[in-house]
RNA sequence: GCGCCAGUAGCUCAGUUGGCAGAGCAGCUGAUUCUUAAUCAGCGGGUCGUAGGUUCGAGUCCUAUCUGGCGUACCA
């Protein structure tokens, strides 16, 4: 009957669970440590009819013709057909191959090289071990996995079942070998700098703002590595390089990452001319590598990157596309007006300074009409805080940037090496972020003060990485280019802890006084608690801060019920997440999609403010944190007792514990201690935390 | 942020005016010693993104919400 057929559990996954047992049973051992390959798939395939091989994959395709079976094993490089006969193999290894192995799972064969009767090359195996189970049936064999939001969340399969997405990450990793190969050989030396950085700066851009708990201060992820590496310049490394990971904290699109990779390099004695230079004599040889031409297709354009490429300023390039001379303008309005008049619309035009409105009549009208590489110069002064200014004009700098396909590819200048100047700069800097351009730099002292100990003449140049790899595979959209990038959790992202204490920055009575209805009943706390939490001794816990918490409450006039539900639910989430510093963000979660009241959830988070670089704020706040610390050390007083019962403990051991560091070395002394904040003596908040665990020395078992 | 679109079996997709939720591949049982997305016969498989609502009846209509795409604005 159906019912002792595997298939009708509508489950593959149970399927193939059942296989693996069996493969146990039977003494197979189906995740072996190892297995010698004479060949990877690739080499195998470059193999003549004759020749023997030993190799290993993935099962992609089988087909089953009986006493003969072929299928397709794959690896990153290639993939091969193999042909299982079982008069060659042996009728119980054919039929166990038929039984056990499934698409998806791993297989090491060895047998000879020969060619089918349709000419395909076909490794005819003679033994064949197997080497790991898939659990998990693979995308559809022909339209394989297309559904874009599934390629990167589960980049794996996208590189198991589509060789494009193979390719373009292989194409990316030789490219990053070829330009590091390129500069080694030009007397680049590659360094690493900090990612985490004191002050943002080396780029217009907002960054990430995180918190630095030891020192307790404000820190920054890197939105570039130029003033670091402009460091190194200093310290005497005159030709410098580094693949860095930068972060912005800006939209998200298709041309826009929030986590990337950036190439900068600094050359001490050259000038943005030299820099032209290298960079064409650079590009051209990475492009030659990889392409073996100079002419490669993007899309609809063909790029070509032979030849001498053109230099255009700002202002020919504008004047040449929209007709508009930018060195006739002192000022924003009567440019403004001048484009106006001209039909170009810029969004938000009126607020624009001159600086920005150049920029922007770059882009609408120029930058979409750039294909082949060209080198763009002249920037304003206001767009360049780091580069050199020009000698012959104030207003722009020796600055240059590649262009191709619409795109910047590269962005370089004579760096700025008079610290006075650059002080100066830091200064208008500063002036336009007070103003309210955020994405302007602050001041660097430290950075200046390295400057001021001397810094040759030098030129640096970045490229981002990502947007250079999506150009050159033709990918829509960077993520294409990005093997893990980042994505919203599936269920909603989770609000930052700040957020989640809605409502915090009420004064302490104001907070607690609304607080009459916890948003969850007891019994569901209950729940929740054995749903949630596996160990006893963390059980017991929850139920002794619910217990202590009850008695604050009562002594402090406030609701029992909502106090009692806080202390047993404050820690649902410890037993999974295992991480003292983490811990209480799922209990959050859990809490509010139960309805618990915001400020329920809120003491919660607070318990751990110091994990998650929270604040207590009110009364609830801090009542939850002591409540729930004591307990520890009155359960491990208990224990020391001879009788190791709660009834034999005294308030006034409880207190003389305290001072013993090296008793119940968990307990944290200083949260305990957070009675005070409450209006709590420690003696009267110990005694009345004995009391009320030694009212449920039952449940306690202590 | 805003605007438009999408989400149905493990995968790729149908689903009419609101009327019993479908196909192919994958899986299971069997046939098959040269297949190429093998083929043939049979079987099983669903929280229609989630939560509400309208209705005798909702995959379909309404509201909210989640995830994603594309466009738009700012940044490379």
């Amino acid at each position: 009957m159906t019912q002792n057929n595997p298939s009708s559990k509508n489950d593959q996954r149970a399927v193939r669970l059942e296989k693996l047992q069996k493969m146990r049973d039977e003494g197979t051992q189906p995740f072996p440590d190892r297995y010698e390959c004479t060949h990877d798939i690739k080499a195998a395939c470059d193999l003549k009819p004759g020749d023997t091989v030993r190799t290993a994959g993935r099962i992609m395709l089988s087909r089953n013709m009986g006493k003969l079976t072929f299928a397709h094993i794959q690896d990153l490089g290639a993939k091969i057909q193999v042909c299982l006969q079982r008069d060659l193999v042996g009728a119980e290894a054919y039929k166990w191959f038929g039984k056990m192995a499934d698409i998806g799972d791993f297989v090491g064969v060895e047998g000879e090289i020969f060619h089918t009767k349709t000419g395909e090359l076909t490794i005819r195996v003679k033994d064949y071990i197997f080497l790991s189970k898939s659990l998990h049936p693979l995308p559809e064999k022909w339209h394989g996995l297309v559904d874009i939001e599934a390629c990167w969340r589960q980049r794996y399969l996208d590189l198991i079942m589509n060789d494009e997405t193979r390719k373009r990450f292989l194409f990316r990793s030789k490219l990053i070998s070829t330009m590091r190969r390129f500069l080694d050989d030009n007397g680049f030396v590659e360094v690493e700098t900090p990612i985490i950085q004191t002050k943002p700066s080396g780029a217009r851009a907002r960054p990430f703002i995180t918190h630095h708990n030891s020192l307790d201060m404000v820190a920054y992820l890197r939105i570039a590595p130029e003033t670091y590496l402009k460091r190194l310049i200093v310290g005497g490394f005159n030709r410098v390089y580094e693949f860095a990971r930068c972060f912005r904290n800006e939209g998200m699109d298709p041309s826009h990452l929030q986590d990337f990779t950036m190439l900068e390099y600094y050359s001490a004695y050259w000038n943005y001319e030299d820099n032209i230079a290298f960079t064409q004599k650079f590009v051209k040889y990475i492009i030659g590598e990889l392409f073996g031409t100079l002419k490669i297709r993007c899309g609809e354009n063909e790029i070509n990157f032979d030849g001498e490429w053109p230099r255009m300023s700002f202002r020919e390039l504008i004047l040449r596309d929209s007709g508009i001379d930018i060195a006739e303008f002192e000022a924003a309005e009567p440019m403004c007006a001048a484009i106006k008049a001209r039909g170009i619309e810029i969004e938000s035009i009126d607020e624009l300074n001159i600086a920005a409105l150049t920029d922007q009549l770059y882009k609408k009208v120029s930058q979409p009409k750039l294909i082949d590489p060209l080198f763009l110069t002249g920037h304003p002064i206001e767009l360049s805080p780091l580069a050199r200014c020009n000698d012959e004009n104030a207003k722009i700098t020796d600055r240059f940037q590649l262009v191709i396909n619409g795109w910047e590819v590269v962005n370089a200048y004579s760096e700025l090496i008079d610290p006075i100047d650059q002080c100066r700069r830091f200064e208008d800097q500063a002036r336009m972020k007070e103003e309210g351009d955020d994405e302007a730099m602050p001041m660097d002292e430290d950075y200046l003060t390295a400057m001021e100990y001397g810094m040759p003449p030098n030129s640096g140049w970045g490229m981002g990485i990502d947007r250079f790899v999506s150009l050159l595979t033709d990918s829509a959209n960077l993520r294409d280019v990005v093997l893990f990038p980042l994505m919203k959790p599936v269920g909603g992202a989770k609000p930052a802890p700040k957020q989640a204490a809605t409502g915090s920055g009420a004064p302490k009575a104001e907070a607690d006084e609304k607080i009459d209805d916890a948003g969850i009943t007891r019994e569901r706390a209950l729940e929740l608690l054995s749903q949630n939490v596996t160990g006893k001794v963390l059980r017991c816990h929850s139920l002794a801060s619910g217990a202590v918490m009850k008695a604050l409450a009562e002594r402090l006039g406030r609701n029992p019920q909502v106090w009692e539900i806080a202390g047993i639910v404050h820690d649902l989430d410890f037993d999974r997440v295992q991480d003292e510093d983490r811990h209480t963000l799922e209990t959050a979660e859990i809490l509010r999609k139960e309805g618990a009241h915001p400020a329920l959830v809120q003491a919660v988070l607070a318990h751990n403010a110091e994990g998650l670089g929270l604040e207590r704020k009110t009364e609830f706040d801090f009542a939850l944190t002591c409540c729930e610390s004591i307990t520890g050390l009155i359960a491990a007083t208990a224990l020391i007792m001879p009788d190791k019962k709660l009834a034999s403990v005294k308030a006034k051991s409880v207190v003389k514990r305290m001072k013993k560091k090296d008793f119940a070395r968990k307990v944290n002394r200083d949260l305990v201690l957070l009675c005070e904040e409450v209006g709590l003596s420690l003696e009267e908040f110990a005694a009345l935390g004995l009391k009320a665990m030694q009212s449920i020395s039952d449940d306690l078992g202590l």
